[in-house]
RNA sequence: GGCUGGGUAGCUCAGUGGUUAGAGCGAUGCCUUCAUAAGGCAGAGGUCGGGAGUUCAACUCUCCCCCCAGCUACCA
């Protein structure tokens, strides 16, 4: 991933719209934003993707509850979640609605281009259906009460006539491109599961459903409304143009990084390149699906009501605060437990003593001892390497990336006590305290520069500190110990 | 039952066929005062899941077993 190109496309899954925005979500969206940031940071011209899943049969149910129309519905919901990201700061590009016309064009055509392939066949299913997952299930697959046992629901028993995909006449060319390109599914661990998922279980899939009066309409079949996850996929093309900006589309096609949680690697690890393989089109580069998390240990449910919104905890920490602690914690691809005393202790040891702390100290002793003023340009041996943490952000090993990034915070801090300051200045060496003083300056430059990805208000803060002429502490502490 | 990954300090993890097994956080003691009662240093803390084997030597290799997570099957 190291290559010289210099474009960048990353996308997040697009989400459901039928309760609000979680931790989980936020920690996908983060991670996201991160390597967004990242490149447009080194110059690449990136394009960030997220949206809405707005055509499933849950949103119908949904809005049922609500009482209010399904399309009034989704609106309002799809309003909330992209308002959601755009108060903590994400940046994305573009925000996809699967309702959009451009995306119901898309799918049409994407759609008619299987078809003249000859990948679509009628067939008829029969199974049970559980509209929590948007997929088929077997009776195995439930629990004692013979509900789904993620959802806790009855699946629906389904018979009729709709269209399959053949997803199996694709079986050996899935198989040859995830041997080849071993960054395709990752981490590794995933990759087993798919391959043998694809290998033993995978069958032909249906695409549409009779019964669904919500959802965009099979071309070819009014009748039939197609099938959520053959039209949500699409979103990573309707995003960015696909048959109606193909300059666009040429540019950003195929991603670069698609970002997914571990319970939908079997659409986007088998269904989805297939899909792309009929329609003639490249397939995504890497497929990453990263962990989940336990709150507190357990799990996180709505019957345990233990979802963390994002939201809130925004209020009792800064958002870049929230940020940090994900990356940082949890090695990105494993599962992690979030926990709030967790984030506080890294927030108190980590943020406000190490980082907020050291900015704080070294800025009020430049404006005390130098009078705001040290030598800018000043030559040194950095003690951390910034292009460790470029290595570490393109392997995706956030955690690694942030924890090179503290040598430097650690290198300062320690400098600091090492030099002493305080005492040259009483003993009056003004020469030598401007020389420590600015050795810290450039490290502390150096970092808010490395941490701009991870933490973008707080490293803007720092710079904005170190840009003024006259350099003098901040008014208000970078992180107040909580 | 099968497959995959994992079981290392209180917590989160790193690590190598070879002297006294590492880091960060937390807890303890000391030093310091520029700073958000922040910072620095030091010691404490582990029979590296259990057992057997290979080897001059294993935490690191092999086998068996136990436990955890994920995927998956079968029986019902």
């Amino acid at each position: 991933m190291t290559d010289s190109k210099n474009t960048f496309y990353i996308t997040t899954p697009i989400y459901y719209v039928n309760g609000k925005p979680h931790i989980g979500h936020a920690y996908t969206t983060i991670v996201a934003d991160t390597l967004a940031r990242y490149h447009r940071q080194k110059g690449d011209e990136t394009f960030f993707l997220m949206g809405t899943d707005e055509n499933s049969q849950k949103n119908v149910e949904a809005a049922k509850k609500t009482g209010k129309e399904v399309g009034v519905y989704v609106d309002e919901m799809a309003s909330v979640w992209r308002e959601t990201w755009l108060n903590l700061g994400i940046s994305f590009d573009r925000f996809i609605r699967t309702t959009s016309a451009e995306h119901k064009k898309a799918v049409c055509e994407f759609y008619q281009r299987v078809y003249d392939k000859g990948d679509i066949y009628p067939g008829e299913y029969e199974g049970l259906y559980c509209v929590g997952c948007e997929k088929f299930i077997t009776e195995s697959e439930l629990d004692e009460n013979g509900e789904c046992p993620d959802h806790k629901k009855k699946p629906e028993a389904i018979k009729e006539r709709n269209y399959f995909f053949k997803l199996t006449k694709y079986r050996d060319r899935l198989l040859e491109h995830i041997e080849r390109h071993p960054e395709f599914i990752q981490p590794e661990k995933r990759r087993n599961e798919v391959v043998s998922y694809i290998k033993d279980f995978m069958e032909d899939f249906s695409i549409s459903r009779q019964a669904m009066e919500w959802g965009i309409r099979l071309p070819t079949d009014e009748k039939h409304a197609i099938y959520v996850w053959f039209d949500a996929l699409l979103n990573y093309l309707s995003g960015i143009g696909f048959v109606q900006d193909e300059i666009k589309f040429d540019k950003f096609w195929p991603a670069d990084i698609q970002l997914i949680g571990k319970d939908i690697i079997k659409f986007h690890c088998a269904y989805w390149p297939a899909m792309l393989m009929s329609a003639g089109l490249p397939l995504p580069k890497t497929v990453f699906a990263h962990g989940f998390f336990t709150v507190d240990g357990d799990k996180m449910s709505k019957s345990l009501g233990n979802a963390v919104d994002p939201v809130e905890l925004a209020k009792e920490y800064p958002f870049d605060a929230v940020r940090y602690f994900l990356l940082r914690e949890i090695p990105f691809g494993e599962d992690g437990d979030f926990s709030l005393k967790r984030l506080q202790e890294r927030y108190n040891a980590d943020l406000a003593n190490d980082l907020g702390n050291l900015v704080q100290r070294a800025l009020n002793m430049i404006d005390k001892y130098c009078d705001g003023s040290v030598d800018r340009d000043i030559k040194i041996d950095m003690p951390f390497s910034v292009e460790t943490v470029r290595l570490h952000i393109e392997s995706l090993k956030f955690d690694q990336s942030i924890i090179e990034t503290w040598k430097g915070v650690s290198w300062a801090n320690k400098y600091i006590e090492d030099a002493k300051p305080w005492e040259l200045h009483k003993s009056g060496e003004h020469e030598k305290i401007k020389e420590v003083l600015s050795r810290v300056y450039v490290v502390l430059a150096d970092i808010a520069e490395t941490l701009t990805p991870f933490m973008p208000e707080t490293a803007n803060k720092i710079k904005k500190l170190l840009s003024t002429e006259k350099l003098s502490p901040p008014s208000e502490p970078l992180f107040p110990r909580k």
